[in-house]
RNA sequence: GCCCCCGUAGUUCAAUGGAUAGAACAAGGCUCUUCUAAGGCCUUGAUGUAGGUUCGAUUCCUACCGAGGGCACCA
């Protein structure tokens, strides 16, 4: 449609002799001034010397003059000289039709058909509880992959673990302090949840105790050696609970990993990346082999790459890492990575560093950052080490949303089902709600509340069409999107623009644009539903109507799918 | 000191250089002998400051004010 009015108005210049190279084609703010609408009459009045509103009369006259098909109801002038398009009751009852025949596949496009695309986010460490930040890495990833997915594109997403290093020694440190703490009794969340407290003893110790932080440093040695048999023992349980703990977590978020990456094998590639680009990118300084990125960008900075130790950081790893992605996947366009904001300067040394080694990879780079996530209420975790994790998290939140359900009749496995998809939903829409790199307070009662702009909200407005298709299903009224009344519902002049949202989300790797249009469209659905009653078998429309709750619950469900959240059928 | 990100109703968030800056929460009122009232309908309130570019600026540029992050061997 959009392609088509484009060209009406291109047709129309061209006959009033009227030059210009881009037309801009857009939605109007307010629907009432109807579904399209472009600026060109002001953008070119200057150039041929004529008032905007004039000039916009007469491209308008050109327009009608060529005939309009039937999609387009009428065209005006308004404002300064907008020129405003609105569409026909029959385009509309089409694009119902049109939504019901895409079924679960609304929204599609092939932008990116044929492109291979990596995504990693998440990435918890192992012996370290997975916190309330690896949430937002976890929402925002596992979104922007489904997206790209819509637009056609091969995904496959991956987890990088941080399997040696400081943190391991201070998570085993707690655990030789307080053997209770070993207990291999119970699941292996209750064993991963001690490993955590250890970790945070470990960690605190570091910090205050110098004969602490002596044994942490011997303990770290030992287990780069692997030459202490009881470390090494309680290494592989630790590694192992905490890894399979994460992995509950994952089932419950609904996130499926398609490679695994281990820092301690990316270390060694690294190192041997930088060893043989010695002069060319890297250099020595003070002891430690650096890259030295101003150099080429003066925005960027230097940067270890192997410490006077002869260690590689994080900065070496990362190369390692981008290095065995494209060595996985050799025909990959594009690798994503998920992190905080603070990693914005280093990533892009990093991604420096390759582009110089490998030039041919540097436009397949992507960073992705996310904010900080704060709790509204109750204590905010503490830098040090006790932080709240997600899975304490998730539990509050279930347990908020069991209590709202206690007037409903369920059985208990439904109502376990569905006290989680909420509380998944209820936690990604509060991350996915902003866009991506900004810090986000997360409020619980808010995000259970139906009332308003909630996950829950969506989820509820979707589990309510269900039930009317369920009583049209009984009453045997069948979908019809020919039977449609004379009236244009506001619902439907959302419906058809999902899949243009879809594809601003996918070019711009932004799912807030999902989370507000599907907000916007809940809310003219919950009205259409107020107002209207759909089934009646009194109305000759109801068919249509049944067929406009239709279109509603596949746009929602297949918007749901792409923030990462369920659609419970009901709830 | 240098670099990056940000500043919008009381609060939490929106707004591809466009029209009267949208929602939601909070406050008040109305609404179930109709399909889920976890809903719907109605009523207030905002672009940090000062300039500039533009027919038009929340958006782009400059300065200032304010908050956050990064800047050598942690990740």
């Amino acid at each position: 449609m959009q392609e088509k009015i484009k060209k009406l108005i291109k047709d129309a210049l061209e006959n009033l002799e009227i030059e210009t190279n881009d037309i801009v084609l857009e939605h109007p703010a307010d629907l009432k001034m109807g579904d399209y609408s472009t600026n060109v009459a002001m953008a070119v009045a200057k150039s041929v010397k004529s008032n905007p509103k004039e000039l916009a009369e007469k491209i308008v006259a050109e327009i009608l003059r060529l005939n309009l098909d039937n999609n387009i109801e009428k065209v005006e002038v308004a404002g300064p000289g907008f020129i405003n398009f609105h569409l026909s009751r029959k385009f509309f009852g089409r694009s119902v039709e049109e939504i019901l025949n895409e079924g679960e596949n609304v929204g599609k496009n092939k932008t990116l058909s044929g492109k291979k695309i990596m995504i990693e986010h998440t990435v918890p460490n192992p012996f370290k509880p997975f916190h309330i930040g690896h949430l937002m890495t976890n929402a925002i990833g596992e979104s922007v992959g489904r997206i790209l997915k819509h637009s056609g594109a091969e995904v496959s997403q991956d987890n990088y673990q941080g399997d040696v290093g400081l943190h391991v020694a201070k998570a085993i440190y707690g655990l030789l302090e307080n053997e209770n703490l070993q207990s291999k009794i119970g699941t292996h969340n209750l064993q991963a949840t001690n490993i955590g407290l250890a970790y945070a003893r470990g960690a605190g110790a570091y910090e205050v105790d110098e004969k602490a932080k002596k044994e942490i440093d011997e303990i770290n040695k030992k287990l780069y050696s692997k030459s202490d048999k009881k470390i090494n023992e309680i290494y592989d349980w630790g590694f192992e609970v905490t890894m399979d703990a994460f992995e509950d977590l994952y089932k419950i978020l609904g996130t499926k990993f398609d490679f695994y990456f281990l820092e301690s094998v990316m270390a060694d590639i690294g190192r041997d990346i930088v060893k043989d680009n010695m002069g060319k990118v890297f250099e020595e300084s003070e002891g430690a082999i650096v890259f030295k990125a101003e150099k080429y960008d003066k925005k960027l900075h230097t940067r270890v790459f192997i410490t006077k130790e002869g260690l590689p950081t994080y900065e070496a790893k990362e190369l390692g890492l981008t290095e065995e992605k494209f060595k996985t996947e050799p025909d990959m366009d594009l690798s994503i990575v998920v992190t905080a904001n603070e990693q914005a300067d280093y990533m892009k040394v990093v991604a420096k560093a390759i582009s110089i080694i490998h030039p041919e990879h540097e436009e397949k780079m992507k960073h992705i950052t996310h904010g900080m996530m704060r709790l509204s209420t109750g204590k905010m975790g503490s830098r040090k080490g006790n932080a709240i994790t997600g899975e304490s998290l998730i539990n509050d939140v279930r347990d908020a949303i069991l209590e709202k359900m206690t007037d409903r009749d369920f059985g208990n496995e439904e109502r376990e089902k569905i006290a989680n998809d909420v509380c998944v939903s209820a936690i990604k829409y509060s991350i996915l709600r902003s866009s991506s790199g900004s810090d986000i307070v997360y409020n619980v009662e808010e995000s259970i509340s139906t009332e308003g702009d909630s996950g829950p909200y969506l989820q509820y407005s979707f589990a309510r069409a269900n039930s009317v298709l369920e009583k049209a299903k009984k009453e045997d009224i069948l979908p019809d999107p020919h039977a449609f009344p004379d009236e244009i519902f506001e619902v439907e002049k959302l419906l058809y623009k999902f899949s243009e949202v879809v594809l601003r989300a996918s070019k711009e790797y932004e799912p807030h644009y999902i989370a507000s249009y599907l907000i916007e469209v809940a809310r003219a659905f919950n009205s259409f539903y107020g107002n209207n009653l759909i089934i009646d078998k009194t109305d000759k429309s109801s068919a249509y109507k049944v067929a406009l709750t239709f279109a509603f619950s596949f746009v929602m469900k297949a918007g749901l799918h792409l923030l990462g959240i369920q659609a419970p059928e009901r709830m």
